[in-house]
DNA sequence: TTGGAAAGTCAACAAGGCTGACGTAAATTG
DNA sequence: CAATTTACGTCAGCCTTGTTGACTTTCCAA
């Protein structure tokens, strides 16, 4: 019996995976490219296009809500928050219901910039999606979801969901 | 005439489109925590990963072709390089044809890493590759590749393909 | 033979992770 | 009501990995 197979879409080599795993590694390049530029110009980094995203995201939320999204220390988190805010990108207020929480919203400078950088990087998802056709949008969102670690599945699927 | 359209693979929202930046972001993390957690028994970050896979990939590259791949100064990459030398995982030849030249070749050692490094991140393709099904396999490379900057793709393609 | 490319090295610096320790205010619990 | 826990902020110090700039050595090629 012969044990070379033919490639097919169901067998997976270990260079066909080789391949998916470089794929993976130069497209997230190009996804942070566009971000990156935008984001130098006012001096900032990518630990606070995240904090923006996820504060325009969820209006109002508090710091262990984004400690855990972001899988980071409130010590690095904080940093981040602190010249956010002292820059007046992003809003800070005591909790109402329980006051030691603090509640975090966007100012309309942090709309703006956050707005920038979210058009930049839909632009690059969209052309994307555009060069690879209607089909390949779904198959690439199942593959990238069962990518994530279970608890990374939870926060995402916990997210508004447009569909 | 309504201008509001039902959700279709044709038309893509700003939100379906930020639920593809999520979704990147969130598996991107997933993609290198594996990786992370072995580097980390050896005393190694994802630049010695990253060097490791791309020498292993291209066995007797030079440093110019690594640091294309790698966007990154020659600075940052030979302090990566030199200490994958002292430890003895990789082995740096001067060029025969040049003698400017540096031929890069993982070891024994140094193959035995990148071999457990390379078997965690695909097992964790492979099982998001059976969990999303073979299907979504075509269009998960197909929009991944469209998100690489050209140079990026370039170096993509020129990489072996098993297909 | 000389200019320039390739490689390496030193120094200094920054972003953004981390740990550990400590303080304060507010909520919760016994 | 007192004690404990929770949420948050902050200080200090460390590490990795990126950066720029300057300088040297080697050596190919015009």
């Amino acid at each position: 019996m012969d044990d070379r197979r033919e490639p097919s879409l169901l067998f997976l080599t270990d260079e066909q995976l080789k391949k998916g795993i470089e794929a993976m590694y130069f497209a997230y390049r190009g996804f942070t490219a566009d971000p990156d530029r935008i984001l130098e110009k006012y001096g900032y980094g990518r630990a606070h296009h995240r904090a923006l995203h996820f504060i325009h995201r969820t209006p109002g939320t508090n710091v262990n809500n984004l400690l855990a999204i972001l899988s980071v220390t409130k010590q690095s988190l904080n940093r981040v928050l602190r010249t956010l805010i002292e820059d007046g990108l992003v809003d800070s207020r005591v909790g109402t219901r329980d006051k030691r929480e603090r509640n975090m919203y966007l100012t309309e400078k942090g709309q703006a910039l956050e707005a920038e950088l979210a058009e930049a990087q839909r632009a690059r998802m969209r052309a994307a999606y555009r060069d690879a056709g209607p089909e390949a949008v779904q198959g690439f969102r199942q593959v990238l979801e069962a990518m994530m670690d279970p608890d990374m599945r939870r926060h995402f699927n916990t997210l508004k969901d447009p569909d």
